[in-house]
Parts: C-alpha cells; structure tokens; sequence
DNA sequence: TCCTAATTATGACAATTGTCATTTATTTTT
DNA sequence: AAAAATAAATGACAATTGTCATAATTAGGA
C-alpha cells in the first residue's frame, strides 16, 4: 500500500501542513478503497468515523429534499477531502458523496485527525478555513438560487464546472453529468435545462457533443449568467 | 461599563465555554457600542478585527446580488456573536450586518480572541461547531431555494421566523419586517410576497396587523411548506 | 397637525418555468 | 447485433412568478 509522505494529497488543502511524522501515522492505519460510480463515499444522516481523502475520480455531493428531488450541492474531485466537517462538529453526514465515476479514496481514521487537530494547530486553522471558505460559497449560492433566473444560474454553472474540471483534449467540460444532474444542480426541471442548453448551443455560446459540453464563448456565458 | 463575567452573552453560543480569567480580560479590552437602527455592525468584504456579541437587539445578515438584489441569508438577536468565521479563516466578512432596530453590541478585539482560541481547545471547537452548523443550514437552504415554490418558502420562512424570535404579547412574531425585506429573505418579487401574504390570511393560516405577523394555523404553515 | 414620502395592496398582463405526452437517440444488456 | 432500457429532445399547454401601473394606507418629518 502506497505511503502518504508521497501522496498526491499532500500538496493539497489542509493536508499540506502535516509533518513528516504526522503522514506516517496516518500511512500505518489509512485503508484505501475504490468506490464503483453511483456507489457512495458518505450517506446523509450517517454518522462517519474518520476523514476521506479523494485520490482520483468525481463525485457529487447532494441533499434529499423534503419533495424527493435531489439536489447537488458541491462537485468534489481528486485532491479534495470529505468528512472534515462531520469530524470537527461531532455530527452525521449532511450530505451524500456518490461517485460520478470509478474512485480511488483514503480514509483515515478519526483518531489520527483528532491527534493532529491536537498536536498542529496550522492543520487545525487550515480545517477551518476549508470549512469556513465553503459556508462563504454557500451563501453566494443561496443568493443566486434564490433571485437570479434559471438560465443565469446554468450559464453560472457550466463556467463553474469548467473552472473546477478543467477540459479535455477536445476543450469539453471535463465531466460526465447526465441532463438531470445539471438540472439537479441549477434547480429546475430536466426538461428546462435540456432546452436551455438547446438554446445556448443555437446561440454559438456551447457546443454539445452527446453528454459533453464545450463553452465556445466565455464572455456571452458570463455575461448571462449576471443577467445579460 | 459592564463585566464580561456577568454578561448574558457568556450563557449562549462558544462563549460559555470561557474562563473567569478570559472573561475579565474581555471585560478589559471591550468596547460598547450602539447600533442604531438601519446602521451596519459590519459590510460585505471590508475587514474586521475582533468578534462582536450582540447583547440587544435585532439585525439582518445580506449580501448584494450582482443584479443589484439584496439577498437575507440569516437573522442574528441579543446572545449571538458576528465575526468569528472572518476571524478564523482571515478573509474579509461576507455579509452585510444590518440593524432592523436599536441594538446594544460589544466589541472584542482579535488578539483576545486568538489567545482564547490557543489557550482553550474548547473555545475553538465550539466556533468552529458554530460555522459548521451554519454551513450544514446554508446546504439545507440552497436546496430549498432552488426546488421548493415561492409559496413553500414563505410558509417556511415565516415559522422559521418565530422560531428564532419568539413571539409577543399580542401571540405575533416578534420582528418587525418590510414586506420587502420578506420578499429579500424568500427570494422573490415584493409584490409576490404581499400577495401569498395575503392569500394566507384569506385561508385563515395567518393573520396580517400593520407588519406584525401572527401564525394562526403552525400545521397548515408546515404543510404548505412541505408542498402540501 | 399636516404634508410628503414610503410602503402596502391590487389589477392586468407578460415572461418564465413546470408538467405531461411523445419521439428520437443513446446506452446497456442479452 | 438486436432488443430493451434509459436518457435526451421537443411540442403543447398549464401554473407560477415577475413587471408595470395605480390606488390605498401608513409612517416620518417640517
């Protein structure tokens, strides 16, 4: 099994704070698993004993509402930690974790972080700000799931998804979302997003190519998704 | 001036946790102010250095849409504190704290807090449970603000409100609202929020004094905001 | 107190968005 | 490769929500 002084995870977040020492600990009682895609990392009301560490893979992060649609919340990729939250507030899951695609995840033990949060107060700090930078994202979201229109908010997210996933070699959106998790993700009815994305593609804003999307004009999404 | 020691404040949120000893150095280094009415405790990304504790009085945290909208994300009473998320994670404050009245805060100063956070591990926590938990009713509400009705959100709001205020003599929440500034927490058109008012009082679920609201019916509320 | 300004309320209409039905395309399974 | 299942696309229509105009009411200042 792979140690985490060499992972690619240490370069990343919070984690790159942790000493020499700390990794070995963690590299003694991590356990590595590969979450199949549509299986989940977390499920929301759960409760979770330990911090995952995304290798490599997607997934989408979402919250079962009252009316049974599913909403996604966050998109998290290789590099990202999941379940720090639940740890430092000693509550369950808030959401679930389901694979976009095939992952491979560290978990490490609860009591490894628990010491570290102790022993390293800059690992602790930078938890927080992982934390404290997500509930700032949070908001903006609120506020624009709340005032602005279904289309801004699918030109927002489309130029969102490519800031987190980058392109592929064809210059798409380097992530596989069916229509209904992008509905999912602006809030609207399948059908709404399906013909939204119609329009942008006649437009010339974005060019769709099966299930991948190419943003052909930057500056036209940006300029809708502030109402344009 | 008053004591730290004796201070309501000490009896709610991460504060209870402090020590005599960090309660009279608070006592120390504070400062009394008095908001009035209308007035910002603090402004959507400027920077601020301490924590304040509200020990009196009502406000609404906002943030400005890019279309110009003012979004409420959270109200704040006498026993919260504003600041810590900026504190901790050292970026300018994300929101707008407005005073909808008077409101009697104390101010107290960064390095205070730091050396709490340092000295008292449980102090931390609790601030950091405290964004944690606002995080967790961020995801919650960015979910409803994108599946849920303009109805429903009402319905939701408006026991969400006397969740937090209470309510007064006269059995109406305790907080006086603009039509517009309900309008601005539920997302929608002022207009709308007028009429879905009083849609609920024509079905006898709420009734409408001047700006005072009164929740006749918490069970038709509830429904209603379940999409019912 | 009266006057002015702001807020609340309501109507009429337009724009947006959702729902249901159906067709077409794509993916998965056999 | 064919069949079955799933997903995407589109039309027709209904429901929701927003905008603009205007009237009624309330609050705040001279």
């Amino acid at each position: 099994m792979s140690n985490c002084s060499h992972c690619i995870m240490k370069r990343f977040n919070a984690l790159k704070t942790l000493t020499h020492d700390e990794l070995e600990r963690f590299s003694d009682h991590k356990t590595s698993l590969i979450i199949k895609k549509g299986e989940n990392i977390m499920t929301e009301g759960n409760s979770i004993n330990g911090l995952y560490c995304i290798q490599d893979g997607k997934c989408k992060l979402t919250k079962l509402n009252t009316n049974g649609k599913e909403q996604i919340i966050k998109f998290v990729k290789g590099g990202d930690i999941l379940g720090h939250r639940s740890i430092l507030s000693e509550e369950p899951v808030g959401l679930n974790a389901t694979a976009l695609e095939d992952m491979r995840v560290c978990f490490i033990p609860k009591g490894d972080i628990l010491d570290s949060i102790k022993d390293n107060p800059q690992f602790s700090l930078n938890l927080i700000r992982n934390i404290s930078l997500q509930l700032s994202h949070a908001n903006t979201a609120i506020s624009q799931m709340a005032q602005k229109p279904v289309k801004d908010r699918l030109a927002e997210t489309l130029l969102s998804l490519e800031e987190i996933f980058g392109v592929d070699n064809e210059d798409c959106i380097d992530v596989i979302l069916t229509r209904e998790e992008i509905a999912n993700t602006i809030g609207t009815a399948t059908e709404s997003a399906i013909r939204l994305l119609s329009n942008l593609k006649k437009d010339g804003v974005i060019d769709l190519l099966g299930k991948k999307i190419k943003i052909l004009n930057k500056n036209a999404l940006k300029n809708i998704s502030e109402g344009y």
